[in-house]
DNA sequence: CATTACCTTTACGTTAACGTAAACTTTACC
DNA sequence: GGTAAAGTTTACGTTAACGTAAAGGTAATG
């Protein structure tokens, strides 16, 4: 059984220890205490870096812990599973929209690469013409 | 030449008004004006349209308007063509984490509604052994 | 055993991205 | 020509997600 401090985490993560707390604030994440220490879990750990995921993304921290509680099975009974597959169905409509968002992007970096190539490449020859005139 | 008011944008994209106004104060936007009225190009319409693409997948309103501008010649001087460049190379290692991220999340998310439709499905079949023994 | 390195709580501060309200002008319509 | 609909500016309010500082506890190390 790993066990992690909170500046074990807050290393691995690139973060502060200050947002690891604001988490458990948050109700995000719940680590068990070792006197007054703070003591993580590997599934604390892969909250978090769930949470991180979530935020690249550009979630909210609720939307992120909505997501993760996807898979608590406390959640999950049966009365809500209709409207679970409806959430289900909704987030995945959205990163449909956001897969396109990103390759759109990505296509456009492409465009202003290869146009900024072009611009040097120009450039240079221009100078090479300057310099055979010389 | 197309023009638009500024409910049109904000009716047509899904924002307040308030919303494109602000966008104005950040100096993202700068329409026309006839009289005090405000008059949106095209190219207006597709800076904001660019501004909302970009926040859907997290990015701050400062950096929708830095990639905004790289397509924007005055930006493009010689001497600053290798930061472009590396400018860049940076969006798109981030961009392609995100396809990453967001793949990841839609696997995450077939496996949370396989599970649902799992679990209905053990309860249906619950209920009707049920039936029959009765 | 002192000091250095982490850990803790409490609490106020900060920034981005708008929301909301007030007070006013301009345009459209009956 | 009044009135409703849309536009304007100004300005203060709000929420999320931490930052930062103060004041203190604990554990390892030379």
């Amino acid at each position: 059984m790993e066990h992690y401090t909170i500046s074990d985490l807050a290393k691995e993560f690139g973060v502060t220890t200050r947002t690891i707390r604001f988490y458990e604030e948050k109700g995000l994440v719940c680590p068990q205490r070792q006197g007054q220490r703070r003591l993580y879990t590997a599934a604390d750990r892969v909250r978090i870096k769930l949470i991180l995921r979530g935020k690249r993304i550009g979630l909210s921290l609720d939307e992120s812990a909505e997501l993760i509680d996807l898979y608590d099975p406390a959640h999950n009974n049966l009365e809500q599973l209709h409207s679970l597959l409806q959430t289900v169905a909704d987030r995945r409509d959205r990163l449909q929209q956001q897969l396109e968002d990103v390759t759109a992007m990505l296509s456009s970096l492409d465009e202003v690469e290869r146009l900024c190539r072009d611009a040097l490449e120009a450039n240079s020859e221009a100078l090479a013409t300057q310099r055979t005139q010389q």
